[in-house]
Order: structure tokens, then sequence, then C-alpha cells
DNA sequence: ATAAAAATATGATATATGTCATATAAATTC
DNA sequence: GAATTTATATGACATATATCATATTTTTAT
């Protein structure tokens, strides 16, 4: 059982503000899970009971809407946790996690996270910050849903997914998203996002190799996304 | 300055967490205002240094778009409480909120409000809870957006006014929106909203009456709603 | 390596929705 | 109460997007 004191990742989560005794406990209750791309961490409706912390790997969180499609609402990656909301609300979660890329995921018990929730001030105001941003977000996404055309919203997550996961060396963006994925990211057909990736490369700002994407314009996406 | 240990609508929001000695403390800091139907409350990227607490009315949430136009977020009425989530970001508000009615709201200063927070776990869990429910909401309501028709929007948008808000003694929506708000809650332009409402009333699924709305088959409104 | 399956791409067409114009009705102002 | 403004309603048309069909490419399995 690896120690979380000196696991890297915890830093960028809520649960940097832990203390050293906390982490110890933490490692003694927490159990590990490799998940392999495509693997569901969890589905909507079912009872979590606990946090899993994204030690690597990125994962998508999607939401079924009742015409049968699947949402997918949030990229979740690295040093992330899931599953709060439900926690805190006691409820089942609203979402499903499926693994986009191979990950490690450390799972932690809720009886564990409520223990330092009462106890350290500072982990839960770090937890109630991470939601409040999680809402804020979450609105301004209604609001572009709501408003944006699907071709703006296409160059704003090709944006997103460039800026939030960067690059590999020949420069495609480094998160592979399958057209399917895409266009159930911007709120779309499979063919409408194949077509508009299409025109987008077709007039420069991109570049399709295979399943591969590269950003070519930056600044005339960023134009079109508004 | 009334007195909030005899405040009724305490009772239905976080402050019912609050103890006595609290709420004495409560009453001696907050301040009552009246707002007429139409005017501001705050407005998006204000620094609001505290809490409303809404007595009376009701009030929508807007958040402009890039393109110009306003997107109705989200309703708030009796019992609620507005810019927790700004106080806890640490941020302005993402927000604009608007009296949809005369109301009645207590502004509550940020100082006193975080001092309850420390100090009251009951009433920071409650806090959380309430945002956790915003959460899954949002996350809602952005896949509404991506996913359903305006139509299906429009029926699942008059069931809710009609289950949240109630009815007047002659049946009709007691929220009173202009087709321009409700064309804006439901991401779509005036025009469309104004030609659903009329198949609607033409199919008998409602009765329309000057600004009037009458809700008249509740199921097949559902059914239209998936 | 070959076959089968899945993903990507593109055309043709249907449909939903937005936009602009104009009419009518309701609310507000003087 | 008449005049003006604002909200609601409806038609005509343009456009964005979905759907269905089919071809091509890529991936996976045998």
């Amino acid at each position: 059982m690896s120690k979380c004191e000196q696991c890297i990742v915890r830093e960028f989560s809520s649960l940097k503000a832990l203390n050293k005794d906390e982490l110890v406990k933490l490692a003694g209750c927490k159990t590990s899970r490799i998940i392999r791309k495509g693997e569901v961490i969890f589905e909507e409706g079912e009872n979590v009971n606990g946090i899993f912390c994204i030690k690597d790997g990125v994962c998508k969180l999607t939401k079924l809407s009742p015409n049968g499609k699947d949402h997918i609402v949030k990229l979740v990656s690295k040093g992330e946790l899931l599953g709060q909301r439900s926690m805190i609300s006691e409820e089942p979660v609203n979402l499903s996690a499926v693994a986009l890329e191979d990950m490690e995921v450390c799972f932690i018990p809720k009886t564990e996270v409520m223990g330092f929730f009462d106890k350290n001030n500072q982990f839960s105001m770090n937890v109630m910050k991470t939601i409040c941003g999680d809402l804020k977000e979450a609105d301004s996404h209604t609001v572009n849903m709501a408003q944006k055309t699907v071709k703006e919203r296409l160059a704003e997550t090709l944006l997103y997914l460039h800026e939030t996961f960067g690059k590999n060396e020949d420069d495609s963006l480094k998160i592979q998203l399958s057209r399917d994925e895409l266009a159930s990211m911007i709120g779309t057909a499979t063919e409408s996002c194949i077509r508009l990736l299409s025109d987008f490369n077709k007039l420069g700002l991109i570049k399709l190799v295979g399943k591969k994407i590269t950003i070519i314009d930056i600044s005339k996406l960023k134009k079109i996304s508004e």
C-alpha cells in the first residue's frame, strides 16, 4: 500500500489540506485501482460510498438524456476528485464516469472523507470551493448550449481541449476523443461534428490526420467561438 | 429592525440551522430592502459582499451570453438564499438577479455568514447541500439544452412553472413571465416561443388569455417533454 | 494477412429554428 | 381618453442542424 504522503497528485486537489497524521490514516484505508480505457468507474444512479482521487489518466463524466443519447458533461483528469457532490448530497451519483485512457485511481471511503470534513476546516473549504467552481462552470455551459451555434461550440471545445490537455510532439491534441465523443460534448449529431471539423480543416484552422486533430490557427478559432 | 427569530422563511433555507444567539446576532447586522418588479438586486461581475435571503417574491438569475442575449439560468423565490456561491469562491457574482415581482430581501454581510460557517457545522453543511443540489440541477439543464428540442423544453418549463409556483384562482400560472423571458429560459427566439405556445394552445394543451397561461393537459405536456 | 466490424467522411434531403416584416393587442404616458 | 410605446402574434423565408444513405478508411478480430 503506497503512502499518500508521497503522492504528488494530492497537491492538486482538496486533499492538499490534509496533515501528516491524516495522510497516514488515509493511506491505511484507501484502495488503488487500475482502470483500462473504456472501462466504467461508476454509473449514473449508482451508490458510490466515497470519492475517487485520480492519480493518472482522464475520464469523461456523462449523463444519459431522455432521448437515449449520452452527453459528456465534463472531462476530469489527474489530480481531481470524483463523487464529492453525491457524497455530500447523500444521493446516488447523477453522472457516469468512463475512462478515456488507462487510469490509476484511489478510492477513499465516505466515512474517512467525512471525518476529514468535520475536523479539517481547510479541507472542507477546498471541497466547497471546487464544487462552487463546478457550479459556475455548469451555468456557463448551460448558457453556451442554449445560445451558441454548433460551430461556435466546436471551436470553443477544440480550444479548451488544447489548453487543458496540451499537445503531443507532433502538435496534435494530446487527448484523443472520437468524433462521436466530441459530438456528445458539444451537443450535436456525430455527422454534423465531422462535417464542421472538415470545414475547419479546409479553412486551415485545424489539421486532420486520421483520428488526430491539430490546432493550427488559435486566434481564428477564438474569433469563431466568439 | 425585525427579529430573524420570528421570520418564517428562515426555516426554508440553510439558516434554519442557526440557534437563538446566532439569530439575535444575525438580526443585528442584517439589512432589509424592498425591491420593485424589474429592479436589479445585483449584476453579473459585481462584488456582492454577503448573501441575500428572500423574504418574499421571486427573481430571475440571468447570464449574458457572448451574443448579447440574456439567458435565464434559474428562478429563485421566497426562503432561498442568493450569492452563496460567489461568497464561498471569493469571486464576483457570475449571474445577475432581477426581481420578477415586488420583493422583500434581507442582506447579510459576508463576515457574519462566514462566522456561522466556521462555527456552526450544520449551517455550513446545509449551504453545501444546497450548492450540490444546484450543481446537479445545472448539469441536468446543460444536458436538456444540448439534447432536447425547443418544443420539449417549452413543455417541460411550463410544467416546472406550474409545479413550482402554482396557479391562481382561475387556474392560470401564478408566476407571470413575458414571452421574451420564457424564451430566454428555454433558450430560443421569442417568436419561436410564441409560435409553439400558440401551437400548444391550438392543440388544447394550454389556454392563452392575454399574458396569462393556463395548463390544461398535464399528461400530454409530460409526454411531449419526454 | 484477411475478413469483419467500427469509425470517419460526404452527399442528399428533411426539419427545426431563427430572422425579418408586419399586424394586432395590450400597456403606458401625456 | 388619445397617442405612443411595448408586447404578442403570425406569415414568409433563410439557415442551421438532423437524418438517412452510402462510400471510404481505420481498427479489431480471426
